[in-house]
DNA sequence: ATATTAATCAAACGATTGTTTAAGCGATTG
DNA sequence: CAATCGCTTAAACAATCGTTTGATTAATAT
């Protein structure tokens, strides 16, 4: 059975993750965990530490998992192809070994510090942004034309990044307009639209 | 000088976008706005319609001006290309007639509603988004190879929406990744980055 | 078995939440 | 002048907020 303290961390991540901080209360948290409101100051310190501790110890890891599974994926290719990155990018982050409702669940909580950082995303910035947008920096810049800045470069991660996100965030609208579920088939039809979306401005563009 | 109505919907406008619904105090609002707490309940009801009325009042308001701001970029162009189709609607949407400061409310206030839809999505959907989403697919329509079915079509749509939204939001994350401001002459280069990105698949593909 | 530590509990704390009340204001109307 | 109106106000309301307390039970060590 779990302890109390992992049971307050798996509620905690699913109410933050759907309400906001400031959107759920301590005790919805402890009631729905099971135990005790004093638990969360004896555990954590506070409310805002339990929020920090959500960061540190589920979000950093579920990043670290979908890295490794993108590196999993060019495993083999010892010069891959800016289309086998930009697939394996985009299959990481939507195919990731999570359920659908853990990967939901992760990137609202990253969608929410992404747009109004707190301390967590200082965590989340050093520890798992910056290393990764290195790696891929590094991975991508064989492949660039002559004229094609950093800039440019970093640009063309951050935009299936926000694909990723925005298609996992919008269901509702995304179901209101295709009248498609966001099931299996389906995600596998985004990635590879996401691929062919991608690849213009490194292959097939003319240049400025 | 303002109303007091009009003051309290431009404060609760933008620190509803700030800190999002349960994050903001009716007592802040009115503090900030000057005038007194009862004032939400005279004109509004209670604070949630106080938040709808920001929709209603505020928010389709702008999307009409994005609208017809994208519609007169295509002036003249009595059959535009996909290419001019997609930059009017990047520039529509990042360099609509506002500030950089009201874009970016706007556009907070948005994907808050996306990801979490309360009854303020329903108004903003049927309203606003709906009857462009039709509009635009028709356009589009025109350019598309014979494999391209209607699905592909919206996910180009909803892949440029997915990048506005998130280089708006992500400002802090962007920044902090390419060092450079989020300025005016950065946001023309965004602007062509994404009509870079966007036409790969309508244009320079090989198919499925 | 006893002493010590760890974990859980109900209850209460003061502060803040959204909302309502009733009195008061100046301007307009009869 | 008196009455009515739209509007603003301070004060109070019950409810809930995050946090703390002190007692009680469970587990571990001596």
């Amino acid at each position: 059975m779990k302890s109390t303290r992992e049971k307050i961390l798996d509620t905690a991540e699913r109410l933050f993750a759907e309400k906001g901080f400031e959107g759920v209360s301590v005790r919805e948290i402890t009631n729905r965990a099971g135990c005790n409101v004093a638990s969360i100051s004896y555990y954590f310190g506070n409310k805002k530490g339990l929020y920090l501790t959500v960061f540190r110890e589920r979000l950093t890891e579920r990043a670290r998992k979908v890295q490794s599974s993108f590196w999993k994926e060019l495993e083999g290719h010892n010069n891959p192809s800016s289309e086998e990155v930009i697939r394996a990018l985009a299959r990481a982050f939507l195919k990731s070994p999570f359920s659908e409702k853990e990967r939901l669940l992760h990137h609202k909580l990253i969608a929410r510090e992404v747009s109004r950082p707190t301390e967590a995303f200082e965590i989340f910035h050093t520890e798992v942004v910056a290393p990764f947008f290195d790696a891929l920096f590094r991975l991508l810049k064989r492949h660039i034309k002559g004229t094609t800045t950093k800039e440019e470069q970093l640009l063309y991660v951050l935009s299936i990044f926000a694909q990723v996100m925005h298609f996992n965030l919008s269901r509702n609208m995304l179901t209101a307009i295709t009248g498609k579920k966001l099931d299996e088939p389906f995600i596998d039809r985004l990635i590879e639209h996401i691929v062919r979306f991608s690849l213009y401005g490194i292959k097939g563009g003319k240049g400025r």
